[in-house]
DNA sequence: CATGAATGAGTTTTCATTCAT
DNA sequence: TATGAATGAAAACTCATTCAT
């Protein structure tokens, strides 16, 4: 199912077809979207999009696979600079990781609205969906956050407290944040408010002699 | 449409069709949700639910709706104790009652998985819906969080921050830990998740001199 | 789902399906059988047939057992005449109530050659379905037959062959001559073609001696 | 069309999809049939099969075929022996080769309940086709054994009766038990069904005179 | 010639909503 | 006012057939 096995001009209408997809159970929720819609927008036949995806669950599990892809690229490209995780904190100091972290998602959201609505849509039709549109929920991205709030931990930069807890409250922030964020829709709207929320949720995070410091 | 307006038998009959709508909206979701299973369980024939509710999407909001009142209920209930915020402060100061509503949140959707499924399908149907089914959503329920976090900044005990994000990031963290703290169900899961998440948030806030004379 | 248990006007309705269903079942066949034509000739909405008869499947089904019925019933009023089969074989001999039996399928399936295309259906789309469309292929009426052929034997009437193949073979020729002959269509053809093929089954079964007397 | 004026390849190419498209129609139906998993089995494009048969129809048509000359292969290799009709009644008297020509059939249709199958399906969906799957309903046949018991007649074995109801009753004896003893299932069922339905329809048909010569 | 991706007409089935009783 | 039978619009999905490669 990976592009990568396809020849160029199938994985092309499959990038044109969830395009669509992406667009159409956007706006209409998976529910109230006829598959039909979809095809006559990306120019191909019905039945091209059932060979291609199977059924219509699985077609917008692809396609909140595709959104998560393209979040993950574009984290990975904002945060991550093909440096590991261990050069950034030592480049910008965890805070300053953990803020930025949070504002490329902020920010991919805020370009991406209907990355927000796919990412609802597959938490209200999907209840046990295998695959959360949400890359915080996944069980990688969050070891490897668990990892840098216990090194900030160890290094005396945060607070020692339940590192699970720490990360839930994150996911959560941002996830709340970005959700509810996501309808009052003016410019920058969203980033503002996951930021903000971000730091106070650092605020909480950071030692007391770090703070100090910083006075 | 209030209870009040309606003979007592009348009432009644809503209260039984939107008990048994909400657990079939919230199993289901509103778009598999088939009105003759309300109907059926609650013993009515369809056209009567047609009658009171007028059609499938009101059902929905009258459910969500009701959902709401039960959620102000309960949360009157656990920590208003008939005291007016100002008395409770005073009571027991500003971080615990925040700690406490949080809390209550926290045990109603715990009680009540169902209402979080109503909130998230209520999102994912009616984006656009004129009465959110999360209380910290809602206009009035903001005004006394904004108060309250204001008269902290102003006598010392929280730092000074922009209150409007402030109370966002609280309603945020809350929502997000509710919504993916039912999934992993455990008992006193959610409970937990809210109130560590919390936490955090509350160390975020309050003024550093705080911090130092709990030292 | 039987007749008697519905409101008069409720079995009415169900009499009209069927009589169209079975016109249509018959023409077309049941995989070219648009469940939309039948819904049309019979004046009702697509939606009342699913809600009486559940599936296009179980409506075919109910087609056949509505032949089933009509078949039993004709039968039962051109041999039977209310007396029971022992009176008949005093009156007629055993060899005259075989020759009326086969006649009686013969008239009903030329009069009804829907029927034929009803069995022929069945036997193509629900090789195992559970209530054949053919009385002789159920084990009531064969155990009927069964004792018909026994008691002719015990008598002398017949030689004595094992029952149950005679029944078979009986069934079968039946089978084999309605199916085989109601395409040549003919007037009086089918009933011709059966009884013909009646007399020589029966020339192979009465005793030597029956057939000595005769002469 | 035919196998001869095809390339040895093609012919087999022919061959394998005609074998493939007779264990499918004959699992699925005509009507359930999806050509692809013919195409599929037989290890070739479904435009393959398109080019050869032209249509679903055809193919089904020319699967029929296939099957009628399998089964006058299998008659002529059992009874024929390359002798003709005429030798073959010296040899062993007409009432013997009715039996064998029956037990033929029974034996064919035993190993290859397939092809029971398809002629069914070919009633049922072609209700008016050119080619009827059963030797027995096609003219040259009938012509043969209309022959075989005029004869017989003639030599007094058999007693004088029309021919053709004879032959009908023959055809349609044979059909029917095929027909329904093919559900049945068990080993040698069929066979045994056949023969002694047979053996009824023979002491019909023989001269009262042989049958007291026998005794 | 062979292939198999693309197509879209055609069917089944569901269910919100109505309305006669 | 309550009911639940009737309706038909709407949508998912299939698959025979075509045709560009």
């Amino acid at each position: 199912m990976l592009d990568e096995e396809l020849t160029p001009k199938a994985a092309k209408k499959r990038q044109i077809i969830l395009r669509h997809a992406l667009s159409v159970f956007a706006k209409e929720g998976f529910g109230d979207t006829d598959v039909q819609i979809i095809a006559d927008l990306a120019g191909v036949g019905k039945g091209t999009i059932y060979r291609h995806f199977g059924n219509k669950k699985q077609l917008f599990l692809a396609t909140a696979q595709h959104c998560l892809q393209q979040l993950a690229d574009f984290i990975r490209q904002q945060v991550g600079k093909s440096k590991n995780t261990t050069d950034l904190i030592q480049e910008m100091g965890t805070i300053e990781l953990v803020r930025q972290i949070a504002r490329a998602y902020a920010q991919f959201y805020e370009r991406h609205p209907e990355a927000v609505e796919i990412m609802i849509q597959e938490r209200a039709a999907f209840r046990d969906a295998l695959v959360p549109s949400h890359l915080l929920h996944r069980a990688e991205r969050r070891a490897e956050f668990d990892r840098l709030l216990s090194e900030a931990m160890d290094r005396g930069e945060f607070r020692r407290v339940d590192v699970t807890h720490a990360t839930n409250a994150f996911a959560d922030l941002v996830y709340g944040s970005v959700v509810n964020g996501c309808l009052e829709g003016g410019r920058g709207q969203l980033v503002e408010r996951v930021q903000q929320a971000v730091e106070i949720f650092l605020n909480g995070l950071v030692a007391p002699e770090e703070l100090s410091r910083k006075k």
